[in-house]
DNA sequence: CCGTCACTTCGCCATGTATAGAATCATTAG
DNA sequence: CTAATGATTCTATACATGGCGAAGTGACGG
């Protein structure tokens, strides 16, 4: 029962679906998703951790920068199930659709230039 | 985005989770599930109001008694694999089992026992 | 080392949500 | 009709959660 309250509860949040959606095609950094999200880098690091904590999401430290993506096979059998219920239910959301291209506007990108948002 | 969100959000409450899962195996009155949840009668019938607004249990009237199953064929391809994803993963769980268990021992007892829970 | 940089953690505030009780609604029994 | 009953809606309150900014952490460049 816990495990899945905390996958429900992860995926409970428009911004955590967003992040996690954002995850289907490719790993991303954080400053990436804070670029998709439009929030302050804190509230995705939490945001990130709890995706994380929840088991749908790993990380990835790479020198100062950290990358996530799509927990896969390394998951439990529940929280990959679950991830396949989402990314199958947010086939065809335009929604989704949109912060799809929206990412791939940010590949154009930098990562030096995306984690300005830090010294704004 | 919106219906996975009102999905996730319904499922995101442990009250919420084990009424869903309490329908598995048969429809339940509202005064069952008030008697498995232990909650008072107004906060239980929002609960299943959330539920049945996210299309994951749809509510039958009998009279005075309202009775709630799942959504099963009725339900949006999406909310039914909610629905199976969610019984899949609390398989084995030894909260649903409990609870399970303590529904046999409600269903042996007379709605009109139960529902004097208003008269308390 | 020492500063910078990407990120996380902490502390706080505003909003949202779960809960109970009172009032109300809808259905049935008399 | 009226009263009783099961359930819902309304109102109020306590707690949880999302959000930000400041301080802290760990890695890299000098």
């Amino acid at each position: 029962m816990n495990e899945i309250l905390e996958i429900t509860k992860a995926l409970g949040d428009e911004s955590r679906l967003r992040a996690l959606l954002g995850l289907r095609a490719r790993e991303l950094c954080l400053c990436q998703l804070i670029e998709l999200l439009g929030l302050a880098p804190s509230t995705v690091s939490k945001h990130m951790a709890q995706l994380a904590q929840a088991g749908l999401v790993r990380r990835r430290k790479e020198g100062r920068w950290h990358f996530y993506r799509l927990a896969g096979a390394s998951a439990s059998p529940v929280a990959r199930a679950a991830i396949e219920w989402v990314t199958e239910a947010a086939r065809g959301e335009t929604a989704a659709s949109v912060d799809a291209a929206r990412i791939e506007e940010i590949m154009t990108r930098d990562l030096e230039e995306l984690s300005a948002c830090y010294r704004s």
